[in-house]
DNA sequence: AGCTCATATTAGTATAGACTAACGTTGTGT
DNA sequence: ACACAACGTTAGTCTATACTAATATGAGCT
């Protein structure tokens, strides 16, 4: 690759942003300003000044009063930061001791710092994995990411056989919790029962064969891929 | 330590101020403005605005016309930097394969971002060490240094018999030459010659009894613990 | 269709930290 | 003792990024 195709070198108010239009834009929808100002906890005005920025550097395409999308150029930025991101999660959970409920806030500061060289030492000594410790698929490289079909659990149907992919919060509570309870990405269970109105799912480990039942809305922070389905 | 004694949070150009505020006054004298200058690269007039700014904050004492002297607070900070920047020189080097004569930048850009919690744990993780990766002393978690009386190898005598302890450089072309020559700090070697004239400074290698010839300006980058002196 | 409210944008301001140009200070050499 | 070179500081400006207050837009309800 060429120096002339290499991107600019990008500030770390920018990187978030780039990171926050990534996650609200992910279905292919717009980003909107109240959204990120909501996810960056920084006022609507200062995104609308941001965003004016951003597309005048060729990241996002701004569609007033209707939202943001990234260009190709600031959807490859945003996934070198998720990159970043995971790949640091992951060494310094499997390095350093940390567990996955403290290390986002290690890794928010960390992947503004590290260089691009780092990151491949991190990640070639470990393998070059493909998960973070949440479950997160881990960009390549060049840029592309794993897009797998998830169901939330509280989704899933009883009968239904899943194996738990993505831990989908970074509140450390709720990931203590989920990790005492054992589900961890990675996990194999089967659903036998669902209350009505919103209400638990039950779930049974296939390891040990114990049951777990799953409130509504821990349910739904639980991406599950579906292994089989009864019936 | 209750946290109404806690240091404020420091910016990134902050930290360097006072990196650089106690690497020139480290023998008791005062930093000027245009040393500060020099080292961090900027114009003398943002300096002295910096130098405003910190002497509020009560990180420096400032005599104007004459320099700077860091206070018993800026001093803490500058040594937190330090260790901070010598802990992940080691880290990086020992743990993911850098070269001494790389891993400044990388450590540069770190120090600003890593949690006192990350250090810790890397300097855990090695078994608390002394020494950096080129011999500089790091400085504990309650900010003490070791202070070792130290002599260039320049100014060695004819039958010095010494420890090579700190390499003073951060050039890698330098730093690859002395790696090369097997000259890294807790080398022993015997000084056997020096031509007059600041000519070259001719050591045996203990280990392997080989003879070494540098020259007067790498000499100077060479601080040797003296083990003993002939006659 | 028109009104209203949520949302977006513009206008104007603040702060940190850098710069150049202009002005002070100090110490050294004659 | 004084002049001047070298160094330090002040004055004024710029950029990135945030803010609040004021204004514009558009979508849904009647």
């Amino acid at each position: 690759m060429p120096a002339s195709t290499q991107d600019p070198v990008l500030s770390r108010s920018v990187e978030d942003y780039l990171k926050a239009i990534f996650r609200l834009s992910n279905q292919g929808g717009f980003a909107t300003t109240s959204d990120i100002a909501a996810l960056l906890t920084l006022s609507p005005p200062s995104v609308s000044g941001m965003v004016k920025r951003l597309s005048e550097m060729g990241l996002i395409e701004h569609v007033p009063y209707r939202g943001v999308q990234l260009t190709a150029q600031g959807r490859r930025a945003a996934l070198r930061m998720i990159r970043r991101h995971r790949v640091l999660e992951l060494y310094l959970t499997r390095n350093l001791g940390y567990d996955w409920d403290t290390v986002h806030n290690e890794a928010e500061r960390l992947e503004h710092a590290v260089s691009d060289e780092l990151i491949e030492r991190m990640a070639a000594a470990m393998g070059d994995p493909h998960y973070d410790p949440h479950g997160d698929p881990i960009p390549t490289a060049t840029g592309d990411i794993e897009e797998t079909e998830l169901i939330p659990l509280a989704e899933a149907q009883i009968g239904d056989a899943l194996e738990l992919r993505q831990v989908v919060t970074q509140d450390p509570a709720r990931l203590r919790y989920f990790a005492e309870q054992g589900l961890v990405p990675g996990v194999r269970v089967v659903v036998t029962d669902r209350q009505p109105f919103n209400g638990p799912t039950t779930v049974l480990l296939n390891a040990s064969g114990t049951a777990r039942i799953v409130g509504q809305e821990l349910a739904q922070l639980l991406s599950c891929r579906l292994a089989g389905r009864e019936g």
